[in-house]
DNA sequence: TCAAATGGTTCACCTGGAGAATTATTCTGT
DNA sequence: ACAGAATAATTCTCCAGGTGAACCATTTGA
């Protein structure tokens, strides 16, 4: 390994970390122009695609303490977004769903999510995207993240 | 692209996302091992390679404010890591340079950054981390980051 | 020499996040 | 059937990191 060569290895991890950060905070600028912080987004993909959980449950799933879900739900019960009801089977429990305005704002989520991406790898050629995408998945698998959302996703976009 | 592809291909900005946020959190916890925020090591490093720097210049090149630098400073200074002496040509500002200890620990820290990175990088071949390395270089050099230490580099490890 | 600019500091403030204690409800073992 | 343990949501207090405005000391420049 010749000099440069270990030197740009021994930055990779911090490339990684600085643009992890850049990635995350061009999501959240994208998500604050429809009024959406990215702990709101989180829990808005989150109830798309599984829609009647519990408070509890989205802590769990969002890698968050349940007291901050609380006023994370409050928020946006409080914009029409989610609807809070009182489970009929376990009256301790809610089942939270997405209104109709909170689909719409799930389909918004998605474009954006699209735009991101796309400013984001624009740098890169389709073979470079996709062999990225091919790495990243990997490192991914083998530190345990990934299956579904989880630890930290909601501070980090997503 | 087939579906699965492009699935893939949507996801790539989140993965950088929480890798990014995952290795900017085991570094953070290595760190802590030796008595270092992300935000001293982050100093501590700057000054390694630029020292006599001003406050306002650690400010600047960090991305910080420099209100932020302050406490910083100071409590690297009360762990004897730091040392500030007035400069005799401009009483205004200080001189900041690594004391011994310093030093020292900046030495550590660079073993630290080390283990890290092969912490990190351990699920992929050498050519695979190699490819990464390439990639997430052209990545950032296009997004402007990178010529220093700069915008967030405090608060991401490095 | 006096006004503007600069470096450092203090202060009040905001956000995201954690954890303990509390209330209401449900579950379980005897 | 019912006392006690467990569970869901909430409230509260607390912390760390980060910002911006105001302020003091010093230097620069018209």
């Amino acid at each position: 390994m010749n000099p440069a060569t270990q030197r740009q290895s021994k930055r990779t991890a911090f490339l990684l970390s600085q643009l992890g950060a850049v990635a995350s905070s061009r999501f959240a600028e994208r998500t604050r122009g429809i009024g959406l912080t990215p702990g709101d987004a989180g829990v808005i993909r989150l109830l798309g695609r599984a829609p009647g959980l519990s408070q509890r449950s989205v802590a769990e799933k969002l890698g968050i303490v349940p007291s901050r879900v609380v006023p994370l739900i409050d928020s946006l019960e409080g914009r029409g977004l989610v609807d809070r009801t009182r489970s009929s089977t376990d009256r301790r429990n809610y089942e939270l769903h997405l209104t109709d305005a909170g689909q719409q704002v799930l389909h918004e989520l998605r474009g954006i999510a699209e735009q991101h991406e796309a400013e984001l790898l624009a740098p890169l050629t389709g073979d470079q995207a996709a062999q990225l995408g091919v790495l990243l998945a990997q490192l991914a698998d083998a530190h345990g993240l990934d299956r579904d959302l989880h630890r930290g996703s909601v501070s980090q976009s997503g």
